[in-house]
This record gives structure tokens, sequence and C-alpha cells, in this order.
DNA sequence: CAAAATTTTGGGAGCGTTCCCAGCGCGATA
DNA sequence: TATCGCGCTGGGAACGCTCCCAAAATTTTG
């Protein structure tokens, strides 16, 4: 019933704690034949190191913690592969908390990370200006902080790991004005981040370029799920705006827009090509299959994780900022 | 840059470690005053608990530990939402867990979460007749687990919440029937989940009720990805095995059935009806919409969580079953 | 006003590890 | 033989917190 603990150990096998320890350890100052017998007592034992006691002892947990805005989409889960595959080999765990978009869970999130002792918090924010109070406090206390995707405002002294939201917002548009399209209608994210602001921007440029701009044809999404996308389109169909083509701030709102199109019957992409950005499976899951940049998500933990490691060994190191090229996949919703 | 710890409140205020922690902990035996100024500078000179060291003291850590095959795909992360709900508010933490389909991560991961001091186990399965003896020693190191959609095949002291397959299974089987189908093909789960056999087993059951089986129209999954459904249907089509309509064991199976129906140019739902199990969003982002039965999968997490605090409370109290309600949602995939 | 009951505070052990410091045995060197 | 070095082991403090026990301060009772 009761965990074995390593004074058990010791005593079953007549040591004292610290053999046991150093063994337990892979500690260099011991016999191998007394390791021996330690780990094979361990074993049959099924002691299991107590990691509160350890981490309480030795300052650090090996715990790595993660902020995301949600877990429904594949997105993050992509991300979090990619983080595990780097820092599972050595021996970190991972603690993933969701905010749910809501720059207030997100605080709430954070502060108990720091209170569960994480070593750092790779982070994708749920509002650029929200909580920097927060990270920097987490910061001054030796936290260290990552951040993939979305950045936050202003200089935090961070790691980060992004794609150019610019560029390839440019590209996804360009794309579809070679396709022949004129009246691309830009389905915008929340203004409170980044992302949404240089994505529009990239498409913006292009539109200006060929002199197709409207202000009409860009929609701000009201949040970032699924029927959202459906409302944006209801909407700009409801204003008798007309379009055809659909350049999403997600794949998860473009889709949401397809949904709305397909059901009015309409023909996706003869009629209206659709294309987004940060694709992830879903993009692939939807008929017709969606255009989309996609971010090489798994990559991008990866990333993240060694931009952490780094940090953790020496907080002062100085942060460095990774660009990661993304893909542009054309897939039918756009080519015909 | 150093953490404030229960020591530093008391040399700054005077007082003993013990009041301090009084106020802490919200104890009664400590003046309203002496409390509110305690929590006072806690606030000021930024507090955190350190949580390895409650937990060491305490014995028990407040954490959760959630293993499951996949994230990537809403279903858990549904279930997560509904366990956050119960055990947010209560001081709890969630540590998560993904083994990929793979029975020796998932063990791993257990013996992790064991090293983790977590209080208790929630678990959905990979294989039901791997790790027994994993989920043996952790019951017998008195850690309750709460076994949630799949369950283990022999009977361990565990709780459990699910919904009845085989009735589910037969339903949709049954409304298939019911639209004129005759050729109805069934896309099986891994046969080493009770689950897939009781799908199958409710597929089957209609089926000969209304003598139209065939065991050619019965194909194992090779996993449970979207590419899995998408072969399934391919193999089907190349062994020239007429159907006109698929019941696949997820949904993930059906939409990749779906986009390879799609791409061949079947008409869905005219030509062949499809409907799946364990349906999540994605069943409505597709187009056509798939029919699908929904277990209520945050009132699963919900009362998973609930059996886990009766487990925590009392490790000793009777197990129990919670068999949930499903619905059939019966969208474009399968009505005409 | 003393004694008892009650409220409020302080001292300090102990949770399970790790790790520094010291000690032991033993062979090599002087 | 005395000294040193080396390999290995044991003792015990410390991490930050909680909680038992006892002491002090305060209020109530006879």
């Amino acid at each position: 019933m009761k965990r074995v603990t390593v004074k058990d150990l010791a005593k079953h096998l007549l040591l004292s704690t610290s053999t046991v320890s150093r063994a337990l350890l892979n500690d260099k100052n011991i016999h191998w034949e007394t390791k021996k017998k330690v780990l094979q007592a361990a074993k049959e034992l099924g002691y299991r190191r107590n990691s509160a006691a350890a981490s309480l002892k030795y300052g650090r947990s090996k715990n790595i913690g993660f902020v995301v805005p949600e877990m429904v989409t594949p997105f993050s889960s992509k991300v979090l592969r990619g983080i595990q595959e780097i820092l599972y080999p050595l021996g970190y765990r991972v603690i993933i908390t969701e905010c749910d978009e809501d720059p207030l869970r997100e605080r709430e999130n954070l502060l108990l990370l720091e209170e569960f002792n994480v070593d750092g918090i790779i982070i994708n924010l749920c509002d650029e200006s929200k909580n920097h109070d927060v990270y920097q406090q987490l910061l001054d206390r030796g936290i260290p902080l990552v951040f993939f995707d979305r950045m936050p405002n202003d200089s935090l002294n961070v790691s980060k790991v992004l794609v150019d939201n610019f560029l390839y917002a440019s590209a996804v548009t360009e794309h579809l004005v070679s396709k022949g399209r004129k009246r691309i209608a830009h389905i915008m994210g929340p203004p409170s981040l980044r992302n949404s602001q240089d994505r529009a921007k990239g498409y913006k440029e292009v539109m200006d370029k060929h002199g197709i701009s409207d202000p009409a044809l860009i929609i701000e999404a009201k949040g970032l799920g699924f029927e959202d996308g459906k409302n944006a389109v209801k909407t700009l169909m409801e204003k008798q705006i007309e379009f055809d083509a659909i350049f999403a701030f997600t794949d998860t709102l473009a889709i949401g827009a397809m949904n709305y199109l397909l059901e009015q019957g309409v023909k996706i992409p003869q009629e209206v090509s659709v294309a987004s950005f940060s694709g992830t499976e879903l993009s692939t899951m939807v008929y017709p299959q969606l255009s989309s940049v996609e971010p090489p998500l798994v990559q991008m933990g990866e990333e993240a994780a060694r931009l952490m490691l780094e940090k953790i060994k020496n907080f002062d190191v100085a942060c460095r900022e990774i660009l990661l090229d993304a893909e542009l996949k054309i897939r039918s919703s756009s080519s015909f």
C-alpha cells in the first residue's frame, strides 16, 4: 500500500540512504556491484522516486508549463508533440493548461504553473497586450518564457518561434489573385493579435498592388471558432457583398465559412475559392480539401523546446528569435 | 529573483511560520486581523506557495493524471474540459499525457505519473489487455483509477464512465437500414478494444435481424487515423465489394472514408450514406455533415472527475460504473 | 480576583530527496 | 612503518511546507 522510499530500500539492503540515492542517480562514486544490487531491489520493491521531494531539494522540478488558448484544434497538439519529442527523453514533463482564449484564465494558469515550480513556460498567448505584468514577474523570478506563434507586443526578455505572417499572407493572396480572383474577402482574426494584423496587412498589400482593394471585403470574425467563420460569411452575404474568394485567418474559420457556402449551394472552388492560414490536419479532412499556409508545427515545438533548454541551462543567455519557413499547400479549395 | 517563502513572510511580519501558514491556509485558529496582514504582505511580496514542499508534507499533490491515446482529435479535449470544470475550482491540477495509441508509451506515462505523486489517474486506455500489471500496481499503492470510454477487459477495482456501445451501434445501423440501405459496410476499430467488438456486435445483430449480413462488408481499419479510414474504403472498392452505406468506428475513420468517396466522385448520401460513432465537432465541420452517435463528452469528463473525487476522499468506497446516454445525431451524410 | 476556558501564537519535527563532509579500508609510495 | 591517495560508504543537514503540541494572551466564569 505505502510507497517505497529510499529509506525503505536502504533498510532492506542494509545500506545508507546516501548510497542508495547514489545508485539511483547513477553517481560514479559507487561500486558497480552495490549499484546493481540497489537497482535490482528498487525494481523488485517497485520503488518510484518521489519527485516532489526531489524537486524540493534540487530546486528544479523538471516540469515545463505549456500555456495555450485551446487544445481542441490539432494546432497546439502538434506543437506539443514536438516539445515532448525533445523534452521527454531528457526526463522533463510537460504540464498543459488551456485558457480558452480568455486572458484572465491565462493569467491564472501562469500563476498556477509558477506555484507548480515549473522550470520554464512555453506559451502561445491569447491577447498580445494583456498579462504582461505576469510575464515580467515570472521572468523576474528566473522562470524563462518561450513564445510561439503569437507574440507579446512589446519587448520582453524572451525567446520566440514564429513564422512570417505578412509574407505568407501575401503569398496566399497572390495565389488567389493568380487564379483570376478579384473579389477576395478576408476573414480577419481578433485585432488583439499581431498575427491578425500582419496577415491582414499582407493581404491588403497584395490587394492594393493589384488595385482590387475594397474595405468592404474585410470582415472581422467575432472569435476563432467554426461558428465564427460561418457567421462571417453569412454577414458578407447578407450585406450583399460580392466575393469570389475567401482568405481566412485560420483553418477553423475557413472551414466554418466553407460549410456555410456549401450549405447555400455555392460551389467551391468554382464559384468561391477558399484558403487559410495556419492549417492543420483539419484542412485535409474537409472536402474539398482546404488550401492553407502550414507552419511546421512539430518543428515549432522542437525549436521552442530547444530554446527553453538553452534558457534553463543559463537564464542569462541571449534571447533568440527563430523564424520558421511555412509551406503554402495548394489544395482543391482554390485550384480548378 | 529568489522565490518568497513562508519564512520570508514570517520574518518580514515578525510572526512565526506557523501563523503565516495558518493565514495562507485559511485556518480558523487565527485572528482575522493577522490573517489580513499576512495575506496583504503575501500579495505585496508576491508570495507563491511551493507546491512541491506542500505536497511532500501533505502527502497529496492535488494533481490528477490524465492518460489518453491522443489529443489531436477533440474527443479527449472535450472530456478534459469536463474534468477541469469540476477539478479546477477545487484546486486540483490535471497533468495530461498522450500515448499515441502505443501501450508501451502508456505504461511509461503511468509510471511517470506515479512518480509525480498524482492523487489519481483518469484514463482512456489504448489496449484493453495490456498494462494490467501497472494498473494493479497503482491501485495497490492507493492511487485510484477511473476509466472512461474504453475499459480494461477484466475486473479491476476501478470506477468507469461509458456509453452502451452495443445499443448505439445497433441504433446507427438500424437508422441506415430504415433509409433503405442493405449493403452497409462497417469499418471496424482494432480488435484489442472492447468498444470495437461491441460496436461490431451491435452492427452485426441488426444486419442479421434483417437478413442482410455479409462478412465481406466488415473491414478492419489498420489504425484510428484519417488515412486509415481512407484506406479501408479504398480496399473495399478495390475488392469490388458493393456497398451503399458505411458505419465507421469513429468519426475520424468516417471522415477519411468520406473524403475518399468524394474524391472518387461518389455522392454522399445519395449513393453512399455514412455514419459513425463517438462523434465530435469534426462531424459538423465536414461537408456533408456527418451523422454520428455523440457521447456527452464534457459530461463524461465531469462524471469521471466526480468519481475520482469520491475515490480520493475514501479509496475503499465502492466502485461505480456510470452509463451515459448518447445521442444519435442524424445529419446530411445519411439523410436525403 | 483567581481559576478556568478559549482564542491566538510559536517551536519544531518530519515529509523524501540530495549532497556535502567525514570516515573507513586498502594498496602504493617514501 | 608512516603517509598519502583513492574508492567507496555513512551521517546528517537542508529544501519549504504543514501540523501537532505547548505556551501565551485574552476572555469568561465562579
